[in-house]
DNA sequence: CTGAAAGCGCTTACAG
DNA sequence: CTGAAAGCGCTTACAG
């Protein structure tokens, strides 16, 4: 805190009232007469006294007021990924006004030792960053402190998530693209478990991604009659989307769909590397709807989720945790935005 | 704190020894034998106890073990600015480690009132990410409260702080353009002051730019000899480039030069937009070295700054101050790579 | 509406 | 090497 000299104590003997009084002119949080107040607000800023101190109001209620935000597992890929820094953007922004704290967590990865912090730093509640992903050894460090959390893209199963219907939203795109008269379409989907390393999958089985995220997307394509003809698994960059895009064309797909935007951002360069012409040649669509300024006069045609509404709401969710609370699972819409790449 | 049922007094009683040793066998901080030791940590493991609380801890301590990190003045934009989230990154990967957290603090915009968790929250001493621009009202919220800083970017001149050699940086790009023959050379600038609005800026003035990484980066084009036959000032952003391109293309420059690497990919694909071959009609470089996947067969001539490096100096910095110590400012080498732009 | 008292959980001089 | 005591700065029942 680099302590500040004066405390509550010397605000209380300068405006000649108790502490309990001098407390009570700072929270609000009982019976003070107007005038009492005032004397006491002038005394503190007589003596340059910023307000209480907020280690020691949080050792007195037992709340930190802090709200950890642990990044996706590997935390230098997360920094990359746009989709889970505006998620921190709308949690931050959310946390903030309402006095909260957002404390910044590197996950550990899947094999590690969970981070000191992870184990050991003061909060009250923790926003789990899933993505795709998340390693065990994070949520078992969390779930042994007995930290309550939310999961952003969650199940939902462990606790309480806030999610989007990427089922429908996907459902909505295989019927699109079954509308245009695609039938060979070929899939980057994201990590189908923790620790998956990028490759293909193989296709003509009805084994289901461990990843809630990847099988609720691959499911709603399943359920638009959508049997991919190629599937590649692979993280949320757009050189990971490059990559997928040169295997996948192999295939001769008409249509490339990527399970978020960055992967189709790749797979539309993959597409013009390879001299095809989009959306004639070949159809590509995202799933997200971030903007991609550089991607020139084409406009993916993606599934928009509401990224910072659901920091918002993983935030609020997280306050309430903090507070005692159980707060529900939430869904959210996501709205297919057809551009001018299918 | 979720605070947990069993606190290091019980498992002192437990273990059959008093408060103070049992401190002890935690902290390490004094001398105990190590049987103690061991009979203290295993009737902590026996009740389930995690460690002593946090926030007690620092209270006695009188230090919270925390960091804050400002983000630029727009918080939105600073979460869509790669550089300064790898600036984050390389923080928290530093601080989480040696035991800091690391909290998220939005700047206030330029006449807001500053956030509630700028003034109060707690913490030991605060990274300022500058980027060219810091709120006025953010920097007088710190300093108020007497909360050391270091910042990113900045001159050094109010605290330590951690930059890049921008100027000779910008110097070494000037006479590479120069050796390439360019006379006519247009800049896309950082902007010159808070709250600065995009568009052009006069030239054949001598005028030089508030914003210290600003001013830092022309002197060093102007040393060159690299007199700009237009200016026009942005963020950092790929929309402000291209904007800016479709700007300064009119002055048929030569070359054209962005001081981050988002704004020169802009003016790149402005460039393309217009028809012209790169770097065969017109050269183009950027500053700050990220990478940039999409811009598919091109790689950007830029200035590579250091940054996860930058980070962890920052980190260690306001480590540094956060126990006591005066750190000295930091300047970092950037080196020139010449890609296909130029 | 105001005050006196207890205590949040810990660390750190200080004795022994 | 171990223990008894003080106290970090605050909030919150509890009396009055």
């Amino acid at each position: 805190m680099g302590r500040s000299a004066t405390t509550l104590t010397d605000v209380a003997r300068a405006a000649g009232v108790s502490l309990s009084t001098a407390s009570l002119a700072f929270s609000g949080a009982g019976p003070i007469s107007a005038a009492t107040k005032d004397k006491v607000l002038a005394a503190a800023a007589e003596l340059g006294y910023r307000g209480p101190d907020p280690v020691a109001a949080s050792l007195r209620r037992g709340r930190s007021g802090v709200i950890g935000v642990v990044m996706g597992s590997a935390v230098r890929r997360s920094f990359r990924d746009p989709v889970s820094i505006q998620f921190l953007d709308g949690i931050v922004t959310t946390l903030a006004p309402k006095g909260y704290g957002t404390l910044l967590l590197p996950a550990s990865a899947a094999d590690e030792t969970p981070d000191a912090m992870l184990t050991h730093a003061a909060m009250d509640a923790a926003v789990l960053m899933a993505g795709a992903v998340t390693s065990t050894s994070t949520i078992a460090a969390l779930r042994a402190r007995k930290l309550p959390t939310v999961q952003i893209g969650g199940a939902g199963r462990q606790g309480p998530a806030v999610r989007a219907r990427d089922k429908d939203g996907m459902r909505m795109l295989g019927e699109h693209l079954r509308e245009r008269g695609h039938t060979r379409v070929a899939v980057a989907t994201l990590p189908w478990s923790n620790g998956a390393t990028s490759g293909p999958v193989e296709v003509g089985t009805t084994r289901r991604p461990a990843a809630p995220i990847t099988a609720r997307r691959l499911d709603g394509l399943r359920e638009a009659g959508v049997e991919p003809v190629a599937m590649w698994q692979c993280g949320s960059l757009v050189e990971d989307g490059i990559a997928a895009g040169r295997a996948l064309l192999a295939e001769r797909p008409t249509a490339l769909v990527g399970f978020s935007d960055l992967i189709a951002a790749g797979l539309l360069l993959a597409a013009r590397e390879a001299g095809l012409r989009v959306p004639e040649d070949i159809a590509v669509a995202g799933f997200d709807g971030i903007d991609l300024p550089w991607l020139g006069e084409d406009t993916l045609t993606t599934l928009v989720q509401p990224i910072a509404e659901m920091g918002r709401l993983a935030a609020e969710g997280a306050i309430s945790l903090a507070v005692g609370g159980s707060p529900k699972t939430v869904t959210v819409d996501v709205e297919l935005r057809i551009g001018t790449t299918t």
